[in-house]
DNA sequence: ATGGCAAATTGAATTTGA
């Protein structure tokens, strides 16, 4: 079964860059963050003709919003309102008796000051509760996927010296994200895979004219497996390609292919 | 510490992302 996570920034905007790629890839499930679509505006009908009528939305105006598309039988929808928010950061379900945990983690805004900036202590107490969650109930046959926004190690960045104050990698939330992996019983599986040395990125911003020669990118898109499917990795892929569309999502995707 | 951009919403400017 082969499984990818992507931030698209806009559903509706990329629909058929989407439906491409669940083809040219042979994913069985997509889960999406970033869909910035209420359910009802969310295309289904167009995934479902593709392939993947499988689909759970928690959307809402503008913002957030995730989903999980497959086209395996997609049982168990159901979501959890982290921080006791409504805003469409988490849903989950099962495939093939694989729970599929897809989340969107806030960005925390810019100054990496909770006295100072309220998006950034939402941030810190989103991990703080996923870490209490997934503490209490260690995961088992299990995969936590999304954009958790942090990237934490220094092989997850173009720069750790230049990023040490930077909203996606400071020293607290680098280190509440591997607290949260260590505690709440996952193995980071892109990790695994490519090894401690390898420079990894998810993201590349809008903002540099050429996003292939300046290069600063950041691992914020995560796999997770519980630790009884380590064993059961058999590919990882990140997509980077995927950054070089025509109008790309800053975000690429990335894949695991797990024994089935 | 920032940013050269992008998207959604509302209707040219604002908010958010990271």
């Amino acid at each position: 079964m082969k499984i990818a996570t992507w931030n698209i920034n806009s559903v509706r905007l990329r629909i058929n860059l989407v439906i491409k790629f669940l083809k040219e890839h042979d994913i069985d499930v997509l889960c999406l963050q970033e869909t910035k679509t209420q359910d009802e505006q969310f295309p289904v009908q167009a995934l479902a003709e593709a392939g993947w009528p499988n689909i759970a939305i928690r959307g809402e105006k503008s913002y957030n919003g995730v989903a999980i598309l497959s086209r395996l039988p997609l049982t168990d929808i159901s979501h959890l309102n982290w921080t006791g928010r409504t805003d469409c950061r988490h849903i989950s379900g099962v495939v093939k008796g694989l729970t599929l945990h897809n989340f969107y983690i806030p960005a925390g805004g810019d100054e990496p000051d909770i006295d100072k900036n309220p998006k950034f202590s939402h941030k810190l107490n989103f991990i703080a509760e996923m870490t209490k969650h997934f503490s209490q109930q260690q995961p088992s046959r299990s995969i936590l996927v999304g954009d958790l926004n942090i990237a934490p190690l220094a092989e997850d960045v173009w720069s750790t010296r230049q990023l040490r104050n930077t909203v996606s990698h400071t020293a607290i939330e680098r280190k509440n994200l591997l607290a949260l992996v260590e505690q709440g019983g996952w193995t980071d599986s892109v990790r695994a895979h490519f090894g401690p040395k390898e420079v990894l990125f998810s993201w590349w911003s809008y903002r540099a004219r050429d996003w292939v020669a300046s290069n600063r990118g950041r691992r914020l898109d995560h796999i997770w497996v519980s630790r009884d499917l380590a064993s059961k990795v058999e590919a990882v892929t990140i997509e980077s390609a995927m950054r070089g569309a025509e109008k790309p999502s800053d975000h690429v995707p990335l894949t695991i292919t797990l024994q089935s």
